[in-house]
DNA sequence: AATGAATGAGGATTCATTCAT
DNA sequence: TATGAATGAATCCTCATTCAT
């Protein structure tokens, strides 16, 4: 029995939705790998190739997750950003560290995204997405540029780039899987594990000092 | 027609040397997950089993090469960090772009450590391994500090995280695949490549400038 | 060029039966552990894959043939002993003789069951099976009880047991493989070899017989 | 450094006795397959290569053992039926079921032993063995004859046959592997347990009664 | 639009045995 | 006699994707 057809763009619009949704919450509790697009399916009350009605490619649907993801965080980012908002540095790094932290997942598609969802996608979408990620990067560096007076033009892009570079490092360091996993489980090796948001706001902040710094004094 | 058999540890340790060597060249043109024992072994003129006489597995074979070319990226920092050499900032910007830049092999399996190699390992492996790597990052990390008067005690070491985690998330940008490889290959693409020398070399400035800001101004 | 379709129930049906019958046919040929999934995917004319669909491992799909093909026999047996049948021991021999020897692939399936089949199934598989063996057992073992008025509650199916056993015990003992198959092939050791039909049905009127007289004599 | 040369017959047969003693004690704790010539050489501090010297394969390893083992039953059941002994059938099931139970590894040699031992083993091999193991039934058969009278000429070396192919069914039921172990160990399945001993003692004791029901009134 | 049956590529690993030393 | 380095065969299964219905 097939689920009641989509027929208008609104429901189809629903439908694309859902299984977005759906995802989203498959990819929280399992690694990218362990996903299957029939679990998906399955969770979504669809059949496999349905799926494939509304995505072209498995990463191309979590290619949507994360751009819809990174959309909202660009979104609070912009929101933070506004005039008359907080303007110290203290108050962006919470805002990163919050907006950030607040999005597990959106932490877990920013480390693999090049590895896994980059590649198996097709020319025009990835020319697509990359110009995409850059504009949304270069207007919310505008914000980031006219509230911290330091920042040079481009400087509030090329940060946000920066803070990109950083997730994908710690988090690969702070969440290892298989034996390094069970091996940083022991006790004694609590000093040999990373934590993200910590690790990533101090590297952020000496960032931020150091372009303070390089602003005021390398001209 | 077996190979010449390696009696003496001196032959035993030659022919690891062999293996690790065929194995390292493999990598250098195909990505790991394309690369088979199988063809690996060939290259050597040597049996598939033989392999596994040297190495546990595929990824504890090139955790030692990932192991070993650390090694000797640490020593060739520690040998530009000897007392006499220059102490410049620039001078050890330019110590940090050769040495990684040279060892192409060691920034592409960086940037698959924490995804391939430390997940299929045994977790004593793992552990081994953490363990020699903060070892090493921490006397290093020293000599820096000796170097660098504005750094602190630890932060030697915490910097060459920094690094760390740089490299990977720049290597990740800088050497996109499939889709996104072919999207930036496109001439009118250009300003959406990441030059993983330059990129990185600038954060480390800028992470540099800021903690000798910190150091001085915030006790 | 993909087969056609199974899209109804008894197409299924029907397709499933068909992997079944080319595998007991390449069975019938061919040891177990030689036969290769592929092999039999080939001679189906269908991919690997597609008997993944049908059966969840090679050992469920042996264990099937081996619940059909036991069924069918029970089944026999069952018919065989239908009121107003032969009630003769001889003609109780000949029947499990005759119903034995005409199914070579399932006296070679029973003398693999325990070490092959039932080892590399899942619990819940295995349990069911079990289950379902005991109660066809129970089953016939009741007709039988009914027609050899010597046999207690119980010793109908606790009978068809021993015979199970005896059959696995002879099968071996008859079909020996690799060397001993071609020491037994030699002229002179004629004496050595073993008839299943003719040690089975000995054995088994042996055991009637004492049960006849366990039930007269001993209260 | 080699282990002490066996120099002398003696000292040969003693090595060669330790290895099988290792072997049979790695085989007590670990099923046949499972079972490794480099764990065994091992234990026994010497090489893989040495056991070779000793032992055309694994299987004529194993089958030596079996041999050892059935050789030594022999004995005791021979002991036993020395005129003067206890001439009843309870006091032969009695030394049949002791002098069995009290060999785990022998039953689960003769399990294994059609299966395994006789496949890989050289025609010539096989060939003495299954002259040396009927004859070994014949001679204590001989035994059994003259003290239980109602055994025809014959009879007895058959019954030992018997009693072999009920170890090897009864073996396979009451020591299932796998899946099946475990559905079996949960607490509702203990009804379809099987007991080896008493099973296997039942059975015996039915097929002497008929042994002698059939002696006294079939003529 | 929805279904779901069919596809098929793809590779690490073990271990009994051999044989050069 | 003892060693142990070298050999190499052999195969199940998953799952993203397609396309006939």
């Amino acid at each position: 029995m097939p689920k009641h057809r989509a027929v208008t763009d609104a429901q189809k619009e629903a439908r694309r939705a859902d299984i977005l949704q759906v995802a989203r919450h498959r990819f929280s509790v399992t690694p990218y790998d362990s996903l299957s697009m029939a679990d998906t399916a399955d969770e979504a009350g669809l059949a496999k190739g349905t799926l494939y009605l509304y995505f072209k490619s498995k990463e191309e649907m979590f290619l949507t997750i994360y751009t819809d993801q990174l959309n909202a965080w660009f979104d609070e980012l912009d929101q933070g950003l506004q005039p008359g908002g907080d303007t110290s540095v203290a108050g962006f790094l919470k805002l990163l560290g919050d907006s950030l932290v607040s999005r597990p997942e959106l932490l877990r598609l920013i480390a693999i995204l090049h590895t896994k969802l980059e590649s198996n996608v097709d020319p025009a979408t990835a020319r697509k997405f990359r110009i995409w990620l850059d504009e949304r990067r270069r207007a919310t560096g505008a914000l980031l540029e006219k509230r911290a007076l330091f920042l040079k033009p481009g400087q509030g892009a090329q940060l946000l780039q920066q803070i990109h570079v950083l997730v994908i490092g710690f988090q690969h360091l702070a969440e290892p899987a298989g034996g390094m996993r069970e091996a940083l489980a022991a006790p004694d090796m609590a000093s040999h594990r990373v934590d993200l948001r910590e690790s990533l706001l101090r590297t952020i902040n000496t960032l931020l000092t150091g372009l303070a710094y390089e602003s005021k004094y390398q001209k």
